[in-house]
DNA sequence: GCCAACGTTGGC
DNA sequence: GCCAACGTTGGC
């Protein structure tokens, strides 16, 4: 079991509009980053621990827990003309990208950026580093027994 | 809206 | 394969 943080602007989806969606449940999509895309289609697994960060927002933070809950499966959204991820140098022969679906397990009280900042357990997280900007990263387990037992309230 | 950091593109 | 130009991310 491992554990990832991923990115959501919450104009986009937040954690608001998970928890509204059937079963809770919404497919990563949009992934643009072949970094970001490996992380999905070739190390993660059901049931792997997310922590759901709200970005681009006035209160940038963790804003749930959530798991994966399926194996990777191709982005419908890069064979859609109409959406702004449509990629035309995807086929359906040879899809480019990939997501896993992902499921709320709770909604918390907002773990802002500042308040991750603050701790020394924290100051090797991925998404802390300076100029990171990769919108999915795994996280040591220390990192996410650190926040999800000591932070959460 | 600014801008630092970083990824991608494409000419050569 | 190099690298300048360009686009995007995301905190502030």
């Amino acid at each position: 079991m491992r554990f990832w943080l991923m990115k959501s602007e919450p104009t986009d989806v937040s954690i608001d509009d998970l928890a509204a969606l059937p079963e809770q449940t919404v497919a990563w999509y949009g992934v643009r980053n072949y970094q970001a895309r490996n992380f999905m289609r070739d190390q993660m697994q059901i049931g792997d621990g997310v922590l759901f960060y709200h970005s681009n927002c006035a209160a940038p933070g963790i804003a749930g827990i959530a798991k994966v809950a399926s194996t990777p499966y191709p982005d419908a959204t890069q064979f859609d003309r109409n959406s702004k991820y449509f990629d035309p140098k995807a086929t359906l022969e040879t899809p480019r990208w990939f997501n896993v679906d992902v499921q709320l397990v709770q909604k918390i009280e907002l773990v802002s950026l500042p308040e991750l900042r603050a701790h020394a357990e924290l100051e090797r997280m991925r998404t802390l580093q300076r100029g990171n900007r990769l919108s999915i990263t795994p996280l040591d387990p220390s990192e996410w027994r650190f926040i999800t037992e000591r932070l959460i309230r």
